[in-house]
DNA sequence: GATCGAATTTGACGGTGTCAAGATGGGGTG
DNA sequence: CACCCCATCTTGACACCGTCAAATTCGATC
């Protein structure tokens, strides 16, 4: 039915159903936007009835919970590779490195990134322990770096690394919502954006 | 039909239908939450066929729009009131001021700050010229009052007004975003975040 | 080859936003 | 005062939507 199968799986009377409407979901959500995603559409796209997908998830909204794990699994990838290829660098450039690298995954998968952190998903009980657990990953290692460099005395002592860390990322979360919903007047100039960012936070680390 | 009638309009069949239109929609937010309001459910409540708010609104995103028109109102007259109060203060206190007012706003006003800052606002036509110089006015402000501050020598010279401002409004927004949609672990350190929050911008504006 | 059970389908229900056409009735003009 | 206009409101209809229940299909296992 499909052009191509990537997957051998081949479950049954369609092929790995549940993966498939997985990345459909996110094309969906990615070309044509939040309002054009319904299951009947869905179903429809793929090749199938209406009903087939609650075979695989409870309801809409664990359909979108799931898209949103995929989404902490692909988030938290890029970040530790942009730490791993920060290890040469200085602390001031890793920090930029970084600021961007949040900023641009959150924007270039903001289908994703919606989901992941989107008012829905916090409230409902598809929020299982493994995604929630998936989902604080990267701040708590964040937490736990700044600890180890406070240890090693490359960071201020008074500095409380939770504290900083929660408003931290509270900074990148707001330019970054202010960046996908089109509300800075000039999202052009989003690299600038981030550099101060990144600088500001450097200076709070370093002092 | 209803129990009291503030104003006098009286306009019609109906009396000023607009408004208490307008009303309701905000209370349904606030009490019920977004999934529960339907334009059917509102007017059914308000004593009124389903068709009637067409003839005010001309879909539902313009409803939406006009509430959040009127946070942009409430929003702004309570940062001014911020403003004129901290008249005696240090600009230290004024800055913790400002921001636990900006989250206080955000939070316990939720219901109008998910609709003026929401995507969807954003990009519906419904983005009247005055809603959106409503949105940018507190803004505006800010990078004038600050560039203001720096004409008299009160804030460091190398400081870019602009980009400050925008950083600065990113982590109110991310702050304010985190909380209201229950994402951060202790939402209870409420008011301890922000006074980190306010002592780094504060740092920076010193400088 | 019969059977079991997971995967899928068809049918149905109540809900939604919105358009088109008709009814209503208060305010301005004669 | 009588008239009519037109903003306001209603009823009817349409195409969607999410989801439940019951029937059906069909690969894998005994």
């Amino acid at each position: 039915m499909a052009i191509a199968k990537i997957t051998d799986k081949k479950a049954y009377h369609h092929g790995d159903l549940k993966a498939v409407l997985l990345d459909e979901t996110a094309r969906i959500l990615r070309d044509e936007g939040e309002d054009a995603l319904s299951l009947r559409r869905l179903a429809a796209n793929v090749g199938v009835s209406r009903t087939a997908p609650y075979h695989h998830f409870k309801d809409k909204q664990n359909l979108l919970g799931a898209v949103a794990e995929e989404g902490f699994l692909r988030f938290n990838r890029t970040m530790k590779a942009v730490l791993a290829q920060g290890r040469g660098k200085g602390g001031e450039q890793l920090m930029r490195d970084y600021v961007k690298a949040y900023v641009d995954f959150a924007v270039g998968n903001s289908e994703y990134y919606d989901l992941m952190y989107g008012s829905k998903l916090w409230r409902s009980e598809s929020l299982t322990t493994s995604l929630l657990s998936s989902a604080r990953s990267t701040l708590r290692s964040d937490v736990e770096r700044i600890q180890l460099l406070q240890d090693r005395g490359l960071v201020a002592k008074k500095l409380d690394p939770l504290r900083f860390t929660q408003v931290a990322w509270g900074m990148l979360h707001g330019i970054s919502r202010l960046l996908i919903d089109g509300i800075y007047t000039d999202s052009a100039s989003a690299t600038r954006i981030c550099e101060t960012a990144a600088d500001m936070l450097w200076q709070q680390l370093k002092e």
